[in-house]
DNA sequence: GCCGTTTTCGGCCCGACTGTTTTCAGTCG
């Protein structure tokens, strides 16, 4: 069993015992537990099968959930998830997500009208009967029913970028009021997550409270979820995704904008180290415990130098050993989007591209870079006109000429090859070898075997030419997962190979993301940052790639693309 | 159930808003 299905047993079976009212601090470890194990890089399987390893090296697994994963690989489950699943049927999850309903409620549901699914929720809702119960009105109804509307409508998450363009926005409207000093992005966007579930904003200045009557009154806005004196939350859009506001004093934004990027996992742990340091953190500021007096508040630097930490970056903000590092001044200096010269992997109109070369050349020039690979398809992908070995070639001659001439950036000739069902590149080796820069790719044949999968992507990387591995997972967000291999096995022979792993920046892929990107770094592979573009206006997604590589700790010597081109070259010839 | 710069026992992060209550529980972030 995968990580991802195994963290997800725990997180499930720690929502039915919320529902069943179990001891909180207990279901916070299978939690943390979950968490821990989504983060891992490394499989539990392969762990618990080495004998020479032990789960319980993994912060958050201790005697209790070690049992358990044990238990889960023997039988894909565990007691006390059985035992709740007597209790409450599954569904009972999904009530979970309904806005307005938490634990206590959906307990309460069950045991008088034994009701768990949102069908017969909606009915409750509709017969008004869910008033009858304690604490509930008719106003509760009302909003559950709008709860299951927008429920059914969406999944409930959105691409980083599309919650990007949201929040900027908003930050634009802000801004552009008298009195704001500042408006800024919290939350999982400003940690550049691949997909957020609502957009985090804050505001400080003496107006600040005119921006949250304006925020409210916003023509975007489509419903009021809260009002209040600091904070409101509304619906944006037909999408419906939640914004929040908060509005500050000046004095408490460091402490605001440190409490709201969170990850909850993070903040948990930097309390815990402000209360045994005799401090307290909130949203307002760290306070002594002893004498209630301010330590550090305006800025987020002043409070993580309080708690003894370097600055954090958002992005690395995940309990995954920031803090550790923070405080031992060994934090990486992160890559930034300003470091990026080139682009190295993008279509044309020869294939699925909207435009030309000259097109895709002069766009990438106008953002300042040196470089650019053109790679269009191979002829194994014959809906999008893949290229064959003839027409490479030409290609080939055609941007050395092109370079000859000149037209104000380096064209690297490129090719995003297939990689075939049995490991072979789509072209023939005499082709490709014509060729400045092969990014080797899975279109076909996703749903092999792990085992497979792994002999074909080893067999492919067998290939000279290749140079780099493109969006190794093949995941779309929201859509399809990344199809099954062994990721370690395949990132030791890249490495070997010196083929590096492209970091896809396409909003919509952001594969890989930032716990195999670490993995792959730790065998010591070496990145590039692609946008992946099929439109000009596609070559300023790179920031959203920028943000995964910053998630998985690359610094730009991990990244071939921040470069100089004569770097580049000689790096790829090597 | 986890964990150890006071600890192998006894702690475990914190506050705003809402609807419903007539002093606060539940939900949310």
């Amino acid at each position: 069993m995968e990580n991802r299905e195994i963290a997800q047993l725990l997180s499930e079976t720690a929502d039915l015992m919320e529902i069943a009212g179990e001891d909180g601090f207990r279901i916070r470890s299978y939690r943390n537990g979950a968490s821990a194990i989504e983060g891992l890089p490394e499989r539990i399987e392969d762990i618990l099968k080495n004998p020479a390893r032990k789960v319980t090296e993994i912060a958050g697994i201790g005697k209790g959930l070690a049992s358990v994963l044990k238990e889960i690989s023997e039988r894909g489950s565990f007691e006390r998830r059985d035992q709740m699943l007597e209790r409450y049927p599954p569904t009972a999850l999904e009530l979970l997500k309904i806005q307005g309903l938490g634990p206590k409620s959906i307990a309460l549901i069950w045991e008088h009208f034994r009701v768990s699914t949102i069908d017969g929720l909606e009915r409750l809702c509709r017969e008004q009967k869910l008033q009858t119960l304690p604490r509930m009105g008719g106003k509760l109804e009302e909003k559950v029913l709008r709860s299951i509307a927008q429920y059914r409508q969406r999944s409930g998450r959105f691409l980083l970028s599309f919650a990007t363009q949201i929040a900027n926005e908003f930050i634009g409207f802000f801004r552009a009021m008298d009195g704001i000093d500042q408006a800024t992005q919290a939350g999982s966007g400003r940690r550049g997550k691949e997909t957020v579930g609502d957009v985090d904003l804050l505001v400080t200045g003496p107006n600040a409270d005119a921006a949250l009557e304006a925020f409210v009154k916003h023509p975007s806005v489509h419903e009021v979820l809260v009002k209040g004196e600091n904070k409101a939350s509304v619906k944006v859009g037909l999408e419906g995704i939640q914004v929040d506001l908060r509005a500050l004093p000046k004095h408490n934004y460091g402490a605001a904008l440190q409490y709201f990027t969170g990850s909850k996992e993070h903040s948990i742990v930097l309390r815990s180290r402000a209360l045994k340091m005799g401090m307290t953190l909130n949203e307002y500021g760290l306070f002594r415990l002893d004498n209630n007096e301010l330590v550090a508040s305006e800025t987020e630097e002043s409070i993580y130098a309080a708690l003894g930490l370097d600055w954090i970056p958002p992005e690395l903000r995940e309990n995954q050993g920031e803090i550790e590092a923070a405080a031992e001044h060994r934090l990486p200096k992160l890559i930034e989007a300003s470091q990026i010269r080139g682009d190295l992997h993008m279509h044309t109109t020869e294939t699925d591209g909207r435009a030309s070369l000259e097109e895709m050349a002069e766009s990438a020039r106008a953002l300042g870079y040196e470089y650019i690979a053109i790679t269009d398809h191979s002829k194994a992908l014959a809906m999008a006109n893949g290229l064959d070995e003839q027409r490479a070639v030409d290609f080939a001659k055609r941007v050395r000429d092109i370079n000859k001439r000149g037209i104000g950036i380096h064209i690297l000739s490129g090719l995003e090859c297939d990689i075939k069902r049995d490991g072979t590149m789509d072209l023939a080796n005499d082709a490709l070898a014509e060729l400045d820069f092969v990014v080797a790719s899975v279109h076909s044949h996703m749903n092999l075997e792990a085992a497979e999968m792994t002999d074909r992507l080893l067999a492919a990387l067998e290939c000279p030419h290749v140079r780099v591995f493109g969006h190794p997972t093949g995941r779309i967000l929201m859509h399809r997962e990344g199809f099954p291999f062994d990721f370690e096995r395949v990132a030791r022979e890249a490495a070997r190979r010196k083929v590096c792993m492209e970091i896809n920046a396409s909003p919509e892929r952001l594969d890989l993301s930032a716990p195999f990107i670490r993995l792959a770094k730790s065998h010591g592979i070496r990145f590039v940052i692609s946008t992946d573009a099929h439109h000009p206006k596609h070559l300023h997604n790179m920031p959203y790639g920028v943000a995964m590589a910053r998630r998985g700790w690359l610094t730009a010597d991990d990244v071939l693309n921040t470069y100089s081109l004569a770097k580049l070259q000689k790096t790829l010839s090597n």
